[in-house]
DNA sequence: CTTCGTAGTTTGTGATCACAAAATTTTCAA
DNA sequence: TTGAAAATTTTGTGATCACAAACTACGAAG
């Protein structure tokens, strides 16, 4: 009675992960390219899994499959970001307002703890470990609204905006952020919809400003 | 001076494009099983680009691999449906509305001329075809907006619902369909965003709707 | 010093193989 | 006839190989 088939296999998933992770804390540099061997050796497996993996992060637009065939982290373009932009408007508060109702104690004392630690490391300017944290404060809320298609969604377009935003943030630095997750976490403690949802929007829109103004400023239109 | 360096490959994107219109005209029934060899015997090639092909696909949840390794297209369920109608409505609006600027009399007519054929396949009970026209017409909008992000987004949640679309037309028959094409059509012509916007929207709420209605009332919750 | 061609290396692609897990069929006893 | 156990087939996974295209480095000619 095993009503618990174990994954037949675990070096793609963890292959997946350990890619999807490095994207998104922006261990990735946008334009630089992705080899499969080299990849496979870094992590230790064979060059199979590893083309699997980038099939996969090439169809979420996370990596870039160029027509010679080169795979590389995609190159963020004005037209591109500010799309970016728009469709985290669209999702993202929606996904929060769906995870509302599921969100009690249990879930909002965790975002307290996500929200100190992410304090925490913009204060000893440990970038790699705020943008880890800064998704995981975001999916924490957005994971509970149990959506099935918004979720991978949303997941793609921060796959998309990561590797740029490291870039930036190793210009800039990360002390001149603000964010708006102590609003995001009052609105969760008075279950006002619309509070999170402004407070999800504007979060967005002043992080991707600053991203825009500081960082687009010297690319290709 | 060959500036124009041809696909390395030509399998994987065949595959692939092969795949793709198979689940988009609902060649593919929900819960079917999808095996590597069986495919790769039916298109004519080796399992390799294949595998990369499902990789990709499943990773735009047009597919989906579950713990044991085995492949299905996705059954429907009643949350998820509601969902991909919720976003449908939040990402395709705003998708027209880009590419209105960008249609023009060429646009136009072609937008005429499928909304032509998609009426005779209608008539003469081509439902293979219908879904492969009405893809087209929406999709001609869409791309004329040269979206790199809600585009890719809307094109994973098509590949998710077509098929489940597939299989109620198959139950109930698609002459109780009505669209909106011809007010979308009159909208880009009268350059009128609010109108286009709003036919895009009605086409949808109506045509899910009905999906809704006449498919969901015996599945699972 | 620049430019162009050539040799060597790296890279993605498709194919094939071995293996284990899962599903399917067959077999045989109750 | 029925049901469970055993044998067979099918399936996904990871590894390796051969090959052609692309990139890099180097050197010779101008």
């Amino acid at each position: 009675m095993s009503a618990d088939p174990r994954p037949r296999t675990s070096t793609r998933l963890q292959v997946e992960q350990a890619v999807r992770t490095a994207l998104l804390t922006g261990r990735f540099i946008p334009g630089k390219a992705v080899t499969l061997r080299g990849l496979a050796k870094d992590l230790g497996v064979s060059p199979m899994p590893v083309r699997e993996v980038i099939q996969r992060l090439a169809a979420e637009n996370a990596l870039e499959i160029r027509l010679n065939g080169r795979v590389q982290v995609p190159e963020m373009t004005a037209p591109r970001f500010s799309e970016i932009l728009k469709a985290r408007l669209l999702l993202e508060p929606e996904l929060a307002e769906m995870a509302l109702p599921k969100l009690g104690k249990t879930e909002a004392s965790r975002l307290k703890e996500l929200d100190d630690a992410l304090d925490a490391s913009l204060g000893s300017g440990d970038t790699e470990g705020y943008m880890f944290l800064n998704h995981a404060f975001h999916f924490e809320i957005y994971k509970a609204a149990r959506s099935q298609i918004l979720l991978p969604l949303t997941e793609s377009l921060w796959l998309q905006f990561a590797p740029y935003m490291r870039t930036v943030y190793g210009r800039v630095g990360t002390s001149s952020l603000v964010d708006w997750h102590k609003e995001a976490i009052k609105a969760v403690h008075d279950r006002d919809a619309g509070a999170l949802r402004g407070a999800i929007a504007a979060d967005i829109t002043e992080g991707m400003g600053m991203l825009g103004r500081r960082g687009l400023e010297a690319i290709n239109p």
